[in-house]
RNA sequence: GCGCCCGUAGCUCAGUUGGAUAGAGCAGCGGACUUCUAAUCCGCAGGUCGCAGGUUCGAAUCCUGCCGGGCGUGCCA
């Protein structure tokens, strides 16, 4: 049963005629934070008592006298300034377990209402090789149609790939240049990979040396103001202070920039190989935006060279996902909605939403500076443009009620800005959400850039992991008192799950919005706070399965009595039962952690149950039989519960 | 300049939208394997929730001002 949701239904009844609106308060009934206050509390008589002017332990008294949860509850007890205490009766908690015990769905209810939620998750740019700044929306992006599947709605995972813009314009201009033949045979996509950073970097390189002489200078005059003022400082005039600490700010800034400008250059210059394509191409970046542009246009030359690279580029891209177990219901790159953009801005235009503006065709909404381009001087269009194509598209050919974007907390102006014209422009029933996160930091704390050629490719995460995870399988099974269980291929089996499951985890377990500091050792770890954690719990109990050699199958066919005298056996049933509640919160906040702190805090609950409770060796039948059922149910949340997270488990470890 | 976000234990992070004595993991210290897998469990230690005010029965959470950091900011996506 979905408890808190039941709850707050009783809780709604009783607080009818108490207040104008009890849904106000409803979400004032929570767990409990301490155990000693029971399962289960109330604080919505202090708040309502402010607003009624009444005594709020009078509210919580009058509140608890019109509940109805008997048979749900012990009688609630008013504490402090009118906390209401609600704590579970074990007889109910006993006869909950036996049902979750026979239901497939863990005792969690589907909603009533489904809707059709598209979510827009992970959306690579095609041909620019996949690294670990990609993990964060694919992964969460999963978890999240995973779970709103689960809670009965319909979802259409659509990965937007970027297949469209300016990075093919670089490989179409490499590959008119510098291709090598072999290698695009061999390994086409290897070998446009190549092709695109030797294009960006020497680009880059032009960038950078064009822009020097100039930051030079600018750096020296900041440098020189900045001394003027501190001298003006050091001569009594405090005042200027706030002034200096900025302009510091930008000389170190400045100094940065200079410094690692001057390296790339210097690097590009000391190879041979690249500095030879530099110096026989100074107008590269220039080349490469006209390709794109002819592109745009419809040369059949170069629209003939994006369908040969798509095709293998995206097959890359799904073996990375394979591997992952990620899978999409719709993958409609940018491409797809090329032919839509015009009318998108006529539309735009027909209804006064767009306007002229320096050359280009802009949306402005009120409250906001920054101006919607949808269309540059230059006649072309925007990724603002192709979203509100998108939108277009998702709602009248998909009939969608709902979109999610799981993108880059970096993008939000762009979104806010996306969703309020979309709404203007005919869309106010549909729900928008962009769910954000935070930027992946560094070892240095400082923002995980890809610097070209030191990037940490995806595919080698994975297999670092992989192999870490295969050590650590190796000196458990070697280990084990009765001698190793697991033959070679299990054992890589185990080190894949594991391995991929921890990298997975780390990023779920974080609040998505905070920033996230990319760590080898947290990424990888298999102790603690980790998917491993879940995935052994589970390993134990399949454990006792097979040794006792159990039918799961009868015991929930024939759910037995469930006998909750130990500390240990109630805590775990509790919070079995709370499972429901942790999916619906999940959906509800669009946040995976809510579901990793649940499983985590059930699997200790479990492994302090293992550690006090035996259960083949229990010696009372009755005893061992629930605790059977009760090391089933475990299993079956761990499960399920790593399942809708998009990590799989362990039979053995 | 303007806008958005962040500051919680040595480190990495939670904190269910204002609730009771602020919690985990890692690292540290001390215990528990002849008994269902020790990738585990139990315990100890560790905090002026950046600072200062304010709002109220009650603030890590809300408001204001500072300090420190990140990001975005007219034609990249």
């Amino acid at each position: 049963m979905n408890l808190l949701a039941e709850l707050r239904r009783r809780f709604h009844r009783a607080l009818d005629g108490l207040c104008d609106d009890p849904s106000e308060y409803t979400s004032m009934v929570r767990p409990a934070q301490d155990a000693r206050f029971g399962d289960f509390q109330a604080n919505c008589a202090m708040p309502l008592g402010k607003a009624t002017g009444k005594n709020p332990r009078e509210v919580a008294g009058e509140l608890v006298d019109r509940l109805d949860v008997g048979e749900l509850c012990e009688s609630p007890e008013i504490a402090g300034p009118g906390f209401i205490n609600l704590r579970l009766r074990d007889d109910w908690l006993v006869a909950e377990t036996s049902r979750m015990l026979s239901d497939p769905r863990l005792g969690h209810h589907a909603v009533e209402t489904p809707r059709h939620v598209v979510i827009d998750y992970s959306s690579p740019n095609v041909a620019k090789p996949m690294h670990v700044g990609h993990l964060r929306s694919t992964v969460i992006g999963d978890a999240l149609a995973r779970v709103f599947r689960f809670q009965g709605h319909r979802v259409t995972a659509d990965n937007h790939v970027g297949d469209w813009g300016t990075q093919f314009g670089m490989i179409i201009q490499g590959y008119r240049n510098f291709l090598d033949p072999a290698a695009y045979s061999a390994e086409p996509v290897a070998e446009l990979s190549r092709l695109y950073r030797l294009v960006n970097r020497v680009a880059g390189y032009h960038d950078k040396r064009a822009a020097l002489p100039g930051n030079r200078e600018t750096l020296e005059e900041r440098r020189l103001a900045l001394a003027e003022l501190e001298e003006a400082i050091a001569g009594g005039d405090k005042s200027r202070k706030g002034d200096a600490k900025k302009l510091r700010a930008e000389v170190a800034g400045l100094a940065e920039l200079v410094s690692s400008d001057e390296a790339e250059v210097a690097a590009v210059e000391a190879d041979a190989e690249l500095a030879t394509v530099a110096a026989g191409h100074p107008d590269i970046a220039e080349a490469s935006r006209a390709e794109t542009a002819r592109l745009h246009a419809g040369d059949t030359e170069n629209r003939g060279l994006w369908e040969e690279f798509l095709p293998p580029c995206l097959e890359v891209m799904e073996s990375v996902y394979r591997r992952l177990g990620i899978t999409f219901d719709l993958t409609l790159g940018e491409s797809h909605y090329q032919p839509m953009l015009a009318a998108v801005v006529e539309s735009l235009q027909t209804q006064g939403l767009a306007s002229d503006s320096e050359g280009a065709v802009c949306v402005f909404i009120e409250g906001n500076d920054a101006p919607f381009i949808v269309r540059k001087t230059d006649g072309a269009f925007t990724y603002a443009t192709t979203d509100l194509a998108t939108i277009r598209y998702r709602v009248e050919e998909l009939d969608a009620d709902e979109m999610l974007y799981v993108v880059d907390a970096r993008q939000g102006e762009h979104f806010r800005l996306l969703f309020e014209t979309a709404r203007q422009w005919g869309y106010a029933d549909v729900e928008f959400a962009h769910v954000s996160f935070g930027t992946v930091l560094g070892d240095d704390r400082r923002p995980f850039k890809t610097r070209s050629g030191d990037t940490v490719g995806l595919e080698s995460l994975l297999d670092e992991a992989v192999a870490r995870a295969r050590g650590i399988v190796d000196e458990n099974d070697d280990g084990k008192p009765d001698g190793p269980e697991l033959d070679e291929s299990t054992r890589a089996a185990v080190a894949e799950t594991v391995g991929l499951g921890g990298i997975k985890y780390a990023d779920l377990h974080h609040n998505r919005e905070s920033d996230y500091q990319f760590s080898w050792d947290k990424m990888l770890a298999t102790n603690g706070d980790s998917a491993t954690y879940m995935q052994y719990a589970c390993a134990r109990i399949l454990g006792i399965f097979r040794r006792g050699e159990i039918n799961r199958e009868l015991l929930r066919d024939e759910p037995p009595a469930i006998v909750l005298e130990d500390d240990a056996e109630r805590a775990l049933a509790m919070a079995l039962n709370r499972f429901a509640d942790a999916v619906d919160i999940t959906v509800v906040e669009r946040r995976p952690n809510v579901l990793t702190g649940y499983l985590f805090e059930t699997a200790n609950t479990f492994s302090t149950f293992y550690n006090t409770c035996s259960v083949l060796k229990e010696e009372d039948p009755a005893r061992r039989l629930s605790r059977l059922a009760l090391c089933d149910l475990s299993a079956r949340v761990f499960e399920t519960g790593l399942e809708l997270l998009g990590i799989a488990s362990c039979d053995q470890m």
